[in-house]
DNA sequence: TTGAAAGCGCTAACAC
DNA sequence: GTGTTAGCGCTTTCAA
């Protein structure tokens, strides 16, 4: 790659100083009192021979990089794909690139990408995490280091989050199954149950069968490898249905990957929805509107979660407070035709 | 922010210099013989005041960001997320980091964040543009900037180029639809429809029609504006199938939003999926096999293409040749229920 | 075995 | 109006 032109090849070029042309070419000259000509002669040699700032110079000299990270399980999933395109553009407003890192659950591999993220000085990170334990994030709160968390909270740390009511919807819903006139409600959940998304989810579904006085069982609450989701759901559905088998009337898909799954064992084994079966999904994907029936499912609002998100990150940048801020938002029960 | 730790507050407070502590942390401590008692005591230390590397002053020092750029219409599209995982993993194999950008098909807005991916110091791009025009990558070029073009070809430039057959390929899925015995088939094009593979993808279908002896008809070939596609699908979609209209008995979606928006429009509309309509889609989405029927679409092989792309940007960081290559894979048609 | 010094490209404080 | 100098944190000669 041709090296590029720099402050001091114009200077030297100009028969200028270095400090000049960077405050010309900064929109700083004015009030510094740069002639007028002075200031032409500079622009119009810059864009001669095609100045491109060197940014990481920048960067390294003001300790900033107008980058900022994303953290999540994996970017090819629609829910968070969606969620960078958002954050993209947002951040894209105030001048800050996105870089986006998956972590396919794998807490090894976070915390490789989140030091990795520090050491690149990213001005901050937002991060939806699958640690069991808040020691890192409480280290990067002790180093004042920006971040917030999203969608999914950890337990025993004071520090920024945006997120939804995982229980209260969950609750709504499968509460919207009861009084439609279902009585065995399977539970699909996905391993790593010990997210906070996942467990309040599951809490959801507990609590709104126990309220309506149904039997609870624990072969109605299922939990899926996060790794073979395809096989494991159709091996399961399989069993619940078979002749002789629990027997269920309805399932509730923990979130769109176990949904999917789902959708696609409904239609191997000739399963009819909602005639056979009643089902919801928690998360609203596009495809749910292109299946028969079209899938009755908890949205997520996810706009607003990534313009708080933005938000607090770009305060927290500003001027770092002590206090964090938590913000907990309400999904909407979408119905369409599956129940 | 609390300031970080740097290599001379080791360098000080072990009473060494800074020379020798940055050998120990990069592993070069053995071949320029510093002792081992020395190394055990930087590590310890470092370890402890928990040092991080600052890689931007790294980067400045050494030329290098280890970042990569890829630019896409939309990286909420499943068809560029998916994309992005793979190229993400590939690099992080690597080392690099992946940037990732969305256009909406807007060339100033591309030709704005190429030169922020340049003056940031990225060590290379991907992209998939949206330009009409290849003056920005000639420049690029003459400037031995690494990159490659990936899903959409320039005209009159020689750069690096992964990609498949779209005009064989929709070709191809067009014969399908006449082999099994349809004669009226609509084509859904998307502007901008200069770019390379709606082009070509529009003249496949062309030559399909014209090979097989058809009718022709500019009312069967229609452009669908990027920006409102599911009111104009739907509009289309109505007048074509109106009685009195031009009566058609095959559709044709030239990608997945097209594709998403031509299902929703059969669900409002209430028409028949294979049996009013044939429909093959551009882009194999994960929805196409949830729909009752399932779609029948032609698929990109996309590990395939970012596997090309990113060795390919690779080789030409490492060692920049004048000989730019140029890869097109063959998509295969995956037959399902809708034809 | 180790260290001093230069320099990557930029900005900011402080002269003149 | 303009220039000098210092320094961000790092690596890399070259010298000792």
């Amino acid at each position: 790659m041709k090296s590029n032109v720099s402050l001091s090849d114009i200077a030297n070029a100009l028969g200028v100083s270095k400090t000049l042309v960077s405050m010309v070419l900064n929109n700083k000259a004015d009030e510094n009192g740069i002639s007028k000509k002075t200031q032409k002669r500079v622009l119009k040699f810059a864009k001669e021979i095609n100045y491109k700032p060197n940014l990481m110079a920048r960067g390294l000299r003001m300790g900033v990089t107008n980058t900022i990270g994303l953290v999540v399980s994996d970017i090819a999933n629609p829910f968070y794909s969606k969620m960078a395109r958002f954050i993209e553009d947002k951040l894209g407003k105030v001048n800050y690139h996105l870089v986006i890192c998956s972590t396919d659950e794998d807490t090894e591999k976070e915390k490789k990408i989140i030091r990795l993220m520090r050491e690149k000085q990213f001005d901050g990170i937002i991060v939806s995490s699958s640690q069991k334990k808040s020691d890192d994030f409480k280290q990067l709160l002790r180093e004042d280091y920006p971040f917030v968390l999203i969608d999914r909270k950890l337990k025993g740390i004071k520090a920024n989050f945006v997120g939804i009511d995982n229980r209260e919807s969950t609750q709504h819903a499968v509460e919207h199954l009861i009084k439609t006139g279902h009585k065995r409600i399977a539970a699909f959940a996905v391993s790593p149950a010990y997210v906070s998304s996942i467990k309040e989810r599951i809490c959801g579904y507990q609590l709104a069968i126990q309220e309506a006085g149904l039997a609870t069982s624990e072969k109605l609450l299922i939990e899926i490898h996060f790794d073979q989701v395809k096989q494991e759901v159709k091996k399961e559905i399989t069993k619940l249905t078979k002749s002789g088998g629990p027997g269920i009337d309805a399932i509730f898909a923990i979130n769109n990957n176990i949904a999917v799954a789902c959708l696609e064992t409904f239609h191997d084994l000739n399963i009819n929805i909602p005639k056979d079966l009643a089902f919801i999904a928690f998360d609203d994907i596009d495809a749910f509107k292109l299946t028969t029936p079209q899938v009755t499912a908890i949205d997520q609002p996810l706009d607003e979660i990534c313009t708080h998100a933005v938000n607090i990150l770009m305060q927290e940048i500003n001027k770092p407070r002590k206090a964090k801020k938590e913000v907990i938002l309400k999904p909407v029960l979408i119905e369409r035709e599956s129940v």
